[in-house]
RNA sequence: GCCCGGGUAGGCAAACUGGUAAAGCCCGCGGCCUUAAAAGCCGCUGCCCGCAAGGGCGUUGCGGGUUCGAGUCCCGCCCCGGGCACCA
């Protein structure tokens, strides 16, 4: 072979990782597990398998890979699984366009990204390999959908939901974009239905706290879930209709203003409204005006710029704090899904209520001032242009009877303090974060595991009945419920409680509660006696690093710690999070446009890999740019990535041919524990400088320091393999003057073997290919290599010397030198000579090992 | 509007705690090799003077500030990307 074959070595080891199982782990107990070594469990976002893998499959899978190898060559025990998120929308809608079953369609495509996970030669241990979507897995959703129902996490509910009319079913909160679906775009409806939910919200708080537990995630990421969930604190109040004796709870931040209310709002989906209006007259008005709210989109709803719309309700409710009655409204800009869909309305000191109030013309009175301005008598009472939001630490209470001249926060716990007393309000705390609902009217999907009788009520399938296995349909068309109530032979079922007539439950789960549990099936996947193992779950959970798409910064990832959280306390494991380290990838753009099938811009991976191999695309994308700002897919780039691999195979060719395949080890101190150079005092050119080849031993050592800091702080793969570049381009230049030295040789074979040593995780035939050349040894069983830190130290640097914070000189001088030592050789320079010439020097700054600075006046 | 990122050669980017700005890759230019081309190898690639050694100047979105010294810290703006947004 004379030249870079990449086809040839990358099949050559694949044969030899797939015959030996070289990535397979087993778990504790198991023969082979080595329990001298930590563990280390890493794993990717798992795939929703969809036509082929793209190429940000192929960087989410190199970056996961890289980590993967890094550690184990650092002596963890390294669990890195893979599995495919099979259910979902995207192949039942292709079923529906071609009649093509789902299972057909994604099990084909399944085929395809196994296929080019290999061919990219990613180190999975496929002995683990899961999939979503088959009765093994999928009996295990259901399992802990019947446990999450025992303790009252999972229940029916009829619910206003979000109705995708295209894609004919509910949806999730999260999949719901500026009142659009997330899915297809068109705008979202509102329906009451009967449905399936998690009480995610019960474990809002746990949420919250639990951010400490976690090692290492983006900060963005937590402050994005922190907003979702939306956690205020405030008090609930009771406003009470005297005329009907109804009692209204409403939720505030803001106790403190509530001597300025001075009207009160339902929202339009009220269930009260009905009752209020009835013989006041204004039915007529108010009922159009609900009609018309409803009618109109979210999207419309929650525009900001439009103007405040609303219609009396010609009843009052009396504020607990002051006796006062209040009129009520119905506007639109009251939510009924969060707090308790009304609320009191303080024009003074709220941007909405002001709006509200100036376009009905009703009273707004001011109670809490900045202090001075309530020493100076003024601000009180009625007027003001704009609304008084207080953001100040120092504002005090006007107009607000015993509380007047209070401070803002004592007055908010003493209000509360109050109302409590009467029995009129309490401390309250709200959240923005709704139940989490899993309903899906849609075939392909995990069944849900209940079943409806008319005498029993809902009745859990029992465990043993477990998988209620998704039947065969002919078709897919949803119609508004769900094409499994078609199937009537699977939805008529004997009642598993009193035997009688009964009905299954036709909807299916939404996907995320199938990839809210993955990497926990992973870890014990032939399981038939329950979804995994405590003590296996024990061993390797938290995840040590996960790896993903910013995407998925909200949902799955709150889901899947939801999850766990309800896992740990059912005894399921012990972990309270599931990724202890998150790393989110950016997107690769194309001309930096996302890459789309309608633009015309996608690059694929399948045909990248086939055109220069796995080590130069997987190396090409770590190359890219920092890994989590995504970056601009370039041809040339590719090419030069290519270039460079092949530098490296010719480099390890030639030193081979040229330094004799002898003894001289490159590696090879057989049986030695790391690199021997690293560690042994004999390494050639340690005790003589003048000895060529030192040059080329210290940047080999400089580049092992390099990439190890750079890969393990913060994936910094770019100027890692930038510093592999570096090693390779120097043993270039140097290699004609090494050659026949023995020094040199041996130099040459170091430099050469670590620079396959340190490409290895991203290059991973190569890596091999080369390093076996050189050492005869297989890469992946040495330890990583480890910096010898005298070759770094140098006995020279160079001394900068500035004059006035400008470079006048550099000189190279020995380290050690004393400050007196380094100035006098700082004034010794003739270009620095010159620039002092005439003046006066009245300040000299050294710093020790890199610059004298000096300055001048005059 | 609010909260995060980011703005550095022609392009992508690097620069740990303030200490020679621009490593590496691409593009471009030149040389070697070749009958020639491709590939490969070597070199150049902010501006000015110089054959050269060298010297001078400039420079990190804009404007200020702190400092012997600022891409880095502080204040005020502009632009780009992402997230949230009538959440009481």
């Amino acid at each position: 072979m004379d030249r870079y074959e990449p086809h040839e070595i990358e099949r050559r080891w694949q044969a030899v990782w797939a015959e030996e199982r070289t990535w397979e782990t087993p778990n504790p107990g198991e023969p082979g597990f080595d329990d001298s070594k930590p563990k280390f469990y890493v794993t990717e976002m798992l795939p929703y398998p969809s036509g082929e893998p793209h190429v940000g499959h192929l960087k989410n899978y190199s970056l996961g890979d890289a980590i993967a190898h890094l550690r184990r060559r650092k002596g963890y025990q390294v669990i890195h699984p893979i599995g495919y998120d099979a259910f979902g929308l995207p192949a039942e809608n292709n079923a529906i366009k071609t009649g093509q079953p789902p299972r057909e369609a994604v099990e084909a495509s399944i085929a395809a990204y196994q296929e080019q996970f290999r061919a990219w030669g990613l180190s999975f241990d496929w002995s683990r390999e899961v999939s979503s979507h088959t009765p093994e897995y999928y009996r295990w959703t259901q399992w802990i959908f019947l446990r999450l129902f025992e303790r009252g996490l999972a229940y029916r509910a009829e619910a206003p939901v979000q109705w995708c009319p295209v894609d004919q079913t509910v949806l999730a909160n999260e999949q719901v974009i500026d009142g659009r679906c997330e899915r297809c775009g068109s705008p979202v409806e509102a329906r009451d239905l009967e449905q399936w939910f998690f009480r995610i919200t019960e474990y809002a708080d746990r949420l919250l706290a639990d951010f400490d537990l976690l090692e290492s995630w983006p900060e963005h990421v937590v402050t994005m879930q922190r907003n979702w969930i939306g956690r205020s604190e405030g008090a609930e109040v009771t406003f009470r209709c005297e005329g009907l004796g109804i009692d209204f709870p409403v939720f505030t931040t803001r106790p403190d203003t509530l001597f300025g209310a001075t009207f009160f709002v339902l929202a339009p989906e009220h269930p009260e409204l009905g009752r209020l209006v009835a013989g006041t007259g204004r039915e007529d008005e108010v009922s159009a005006y609900v009609d018309e709210s409803i009618r109109e989109t979210p999207e419309e709803r929650a525009s900001e710029e439009r103007a405040k719309t609303g219609a009396p309700l010609g009843r009052t409710v009396t504020n607990p704090v002051n006796g006062e009655r209040i009129p009520i409204f119905v506007a639109d800009y009251v939510l009924m899904e969060y707090g308790t869909g009304a609320l009191m309305a303080v024009p003074a000191h709220d941007q909405r209520d002001f709006d509200f109030a100036r376009a009905f013309d009703l009273p707004i009175r001011r109670v809490v001032v900045p202090r001075a301005e309530a020493e100076a008598a003024e601000g009180a009472g009625e007027g003001a242009d704009e609304p008084f939001v207080g953001h100040t630490d120092d504002e005090v209470l006007v107009e607000s009877g015993e509380f007047t001249g209070m401070g803002s926060v004592e007055a908010k716990s003493a209000i509360i303090a109050s109302l409590r007393e009467r029995g009129l309000g309490e401390p309250a705390v709200n959240y923005r974060l709704r139940d989490w609902l899993l309903s899906r009217q849609r075939y392909w999907g995990c069944p849900i595991p209940i079943v409806y009788c008319e005498r029993c009520g809902i009745v859990p399938v029992p465990d043993e009945q477990l998988p209620v296995e998704l039947p065969e349909v002919e078709d897919y068309a949803p119609k508004g419920k769900s094409p499994l109530a078609a199937a009537e032979q699977w939805v008529e079922v004997a009642c598993p409680s009193c035997g009688g007539a009964a009905r299954r439950e036709t909807d299916t789960m939404d996907t995320f509660v199938d990839s809210s549990w993955y990497f926990l099936r992973y870890l014990d996947p032939h399981n038939v006696e329950r979804p995994f193992d405590r003590s296996v779950a024990d061993h390797w959970m938290p995840i040590d690093q996960y790896i993903g798409g910013v995407e998925h910064a909200i949902l799955h990832l709150m889901y899947a710690r939801f999850f766990i959280k309800a896992f740990a306390d059912m005894g399921m494991l012990e972990a309270q999070e599931p990724f202890a380290s998150l790393f989110t990838q950016g997107m690769i753009t194309m001309g930096g446009a996302k890459m789309s099938s309608s633009r015309g811009n996608t690059v694929s991976a399948v045909r990248t890999v086939e055109r220069y191999g796995a080590d130069t695309s997987r190396t090409y994308v770590c190359f890219l740019g920092p890994p989590e700002r995504g970056g601009d897919w370039h041809p040339d780039g590719v090419e030069g990535v290519h270039r460079f691999l092949t530098r490296l195979w010719r480099l390890g060719q030639e030193v081979v041919e040229r330094t004799g395949d002898s003894a001289v080890g490159a590696s090879a101190t057989p049986g030695r524990e790391a690199e021997p150079w690293a560690a042994d005092p004999d390494t050639p050119g340690r005790e003589a400088e003048e000895v060529s080849g030192r040059n080329l031993l210290a940047k080999a050592n400089w580049a092992i320091d390099k990439v190890t800091r750079d890969i393990e702080h913060g994936f910094q793969f770019h100027t890692a393999i930038a510093a592999v570049m570096e090693l390779v381009n120097d043993s270039y230049r140097l290699k004609d003057a090494l050659y026949g030295d023995p020094d040199g040789d041996a130099a040459l074979r170091f430099a050469t073997a670590t620079a396959a040593s340190l490409i290895f995780p991203f290059a991973p035939h190569l890596g091999s290919e080369v390093y076996a050349a050189l050492t005869g040894e297989r890469v992946w069983e040495r330890p990583w290599p480890e910096a010898d830190r005298s070759l770094l130290e140098r006995d020279t640097f160079t001394l900068v010397v500035q004059v006035n914070g400008r470079r006048r000189d550099q000189i190279e001088v020995a380290t050690g030198l004393s400050e007196a030592e380094l100035l006098e050789l700082a004034r010794a320079s003739d270009n620095v000579r010159r620039h002092l010439d005439g003046k006066q020097v009245v300040k000299e700054v050294v710093v020790p090992g890199k610059l004298v600075n000096l300055v001048v006046r005059g």
